[in-house]
DNA sequence: TGCACTTTGGCAACAGCGTTGCGAAAGTAG
DNA sequence: CTACTTTCGCAACGCTGTTGCCAAAGTGCA
């Protein structure tokens, strides 16, 4: 029930037939990005939507004229006539995913299935302003599409299987509108529209998010449980927030704050200004050599997110943390193995893992920024 | 799209036309109810939810005709035909809200309006065990029903009208399955399936939560804006939180938890067996008199959940807040308004406000817990 | 008073969604 | 080879919101 309808205040939307049409298309596109290479049946398909098989086999039909679907061999008899096996059409659809971070730029290419099929990487200077870095983004994404992609020159409106590209960057923006609000140490982007810039640079759709956020979104995509908290201790600490199976991000963009939860009332600096956030202790500890305490602090800090918010699941990433995963795992689980441990009946404790996947994690999730929509998760 | 089509393994589901007309239907409901007693015209309807008159028209003259609308008058003419005004038959639906709490019971019937058309109190034992206060609530419902809707003794599914019973009370429970698991301090309480022991002996459907999300809950449907936290300072702290206008809870309904989150890190000792928890430490300082350093712990605690969540508004209740509102709320905002004045840009303060509702909203947003489903909030 | 115009809202025909009834296709089992 | 099972598409159907059209009910001006 998304896309459609949209009302002029926001407000809630009222549904009809295109909007079921949608809804029940992205549902079984996910189920088929679900399955990946192994396919899945339309029986299996109708099964798990619901929906009748009659039903699926025109959705199926549709998404198979429209190159976004094959048929891929077929089971074992069970019997009677074998499941002929769906699976989708990868490269009927692609899209960049940019990381920028502080010194470097990582931009990758990926399919429907979320594969990457081609990589730039650059050194990046954020402070040498946004026309500069607007430049460099740029022509990363048209090398790599024009590599991989074969197009011919600028104009990748052109490139017909370009959904677009996803850009993922650090510090407060707003995701709605595209708007950078204060890159960390680097107020001359403040105010910068830079979706709008890029997508009138480049000619394709552009979304613009939090780093963390494109994280837990290409987590989310990648099969993590329906609510789960991506907590990334690198140069600061930030959280990554999926509800549901979507992208916790609030009104402001602004969820996702970890690193500043005050976790000792008037205890030592932060350079944010306040005294006792979970980042300044956490990385005091980090910085003295106690990496035990430093994964006890962040387990304080993740047992009271898991509280208040009763996730199934914490995912744990970020360069801090793969140096030392197994003592943070460790020792966030401990703190919530104690927490589940004191509410006794209740006392499933909260398993603690590493976040899956290497230092592309972010670029990929970026361009999940673009496919996830359609799979049916909207970007809101 | 919720109410129709459950998955066997309760994934997501494909929408019909008829999951199309629960939600419109709903939509309209919704509307209708936020309306109240100055109505609304069809046009109005049509422009809020993005549908046709037509299909307006459609749907209101079902509701016409199952008696849950009504015309009402029209509005002044703008050049043409005059507007008729629609509104909701308050009376053609009722429910049951029970708040249970320590040492006292109240009751209240509803109308569709959420305008209470009965109470009852009385005192209560919770320690007495569950078969006795079982008979307190059932006879208090019992006489509630047939008093004000004039139903003949018992067995209640007679009555047409009556939706069902919503139940709140303090402590962790499964709202899904409608068991109790560890009433503060009555561990007789632990495991009793008080939903459907209840729902067997009255006869009707009954709905059992935390008493923080039914005041949530009733503060969302009384129109309070799309994320939102509830924050109730009584004998203990707990919260609510509103995301989108439904109830989060999380997935073992545990969410909410906001009393024993860590404040200070290896502080006093909390009943709970943690440490430094703020519930404790707000309390500590209102046993010491000291309002003011209570309301900026409360306010740290508020900030550090706002920052997480990204959420529009907070608001105040409890026995200990309206002891003195206006020091909790000044206290609390002075907290995230330095927050917000630290983040530059992005500082536009969360506000933060008294909740309205008396003492009865507890049981009135339990009752809730049975209309609210009408107009498309589900109970997750 | 009468006519033109605007606006509301119902009737009827329609397109398109998933559903149902049914039969062809493609296997297994004996 | 026959009987049976299972998959899956075609065709008819019911129901949704949509569109085209017109009656109803006002205002405004001559």
């Amino acid at each position: 029930m998304d896309g459609v309808n949209r009302t002029k205040s926001g407000g809630p939307a009222g549904a009809n037939l295109f909007a079921v049409r949608s809804h029940n298309t992205a549902l079984v596109l996910d189920l088929l990005r679900a399955a990946g290479g192994e396919g899945i049946s339309r029986l299996e398909l109708a099964e798990r939507t619901g929906l009748t098989p009659q039903a699926v086999s025109k959705i199926t039909a549709r998404l198979r004229e429209a190159g976004l679907a094959a048929e891929a061999g077929r089971r074992a008899s069970t019997g009677g006539k074998p499941r002929t096996v769906l699976r989708l059409v990868p490269e009927a659809g692609h899209a960049v995913g940019v990381h920028l971070d502080r010194d470097e730029l990582r931009a990758v290419l990926v399919d429907l299935d979320g594969a990457v099929v081609g990589e730039r990487r650059g050194a990046l200077d954020l402070g040498a302003g946004a026309e500069a870095v607007l430049g460099v983004v740029a022509g990363a994404v048209e090398g790599l599409v024009g590599e991989v992609l074969e197009a011919a020159g600028p104009g990748l409106g052109e490139v017909a299987s370009l959904l677009g590209v996803g850009v993922a960057l650090p510090g407060p923006l707003d995701h709605a509108r595209g708007v950078l609000h204060r890159v960390t140490r680097f107020p001359e982007w403040d105010g910068f529209p830079l979706r709008d810039a890029l997508a009138e640079r480049l000619g394709v759709p552009v979304v613009v998010d939090k780093d963390t956020n494109a994280a837990a979104l290409g987590l989310a995509v990648g099969g993590e449980g329906g609510s789960f908290a991506y907590l990334h201790l690198g140069t600061g600490l930030g959280a990554g927030l999926v509800i549901g199976g979507s992208v916790h991000r609030g009104v402001r963009t602004g969820a996702g704050e970890f690193g500043h939860q005050v976790l000792q009332l008037d205890g030592p600096a932060c350079e944010c200004g306040d005294r006792g956030c979970v980042e300044a202790l956490c990385l005091a500890a980090v910085e003295r050599g106690e990496t035990e305490e430093a994964a006890r602090v962040l387990g304080v800090g993740a047992g009271n997110l898991v509280a208040l918010l009763d996730i199934d699941l914490v995912l744990l990433g970020g360069r801090t943390i793969t140096a030392a995963p197994e003592a943070f795992v460790a020792g966030v689980a401990n703190v919530l193995d104690a927490r589940a441990r004191r509410e006794g009946a209740l006392g499933t404790p909260t398993p603690v893992r590493l976040a899956p996947g290497g230092e592309r994690s972010v670029a990929e999730g970026a361009a999940q920024l673009l496919l996830a929509p359609l799979f049916g998760r909207p970007n809101t």
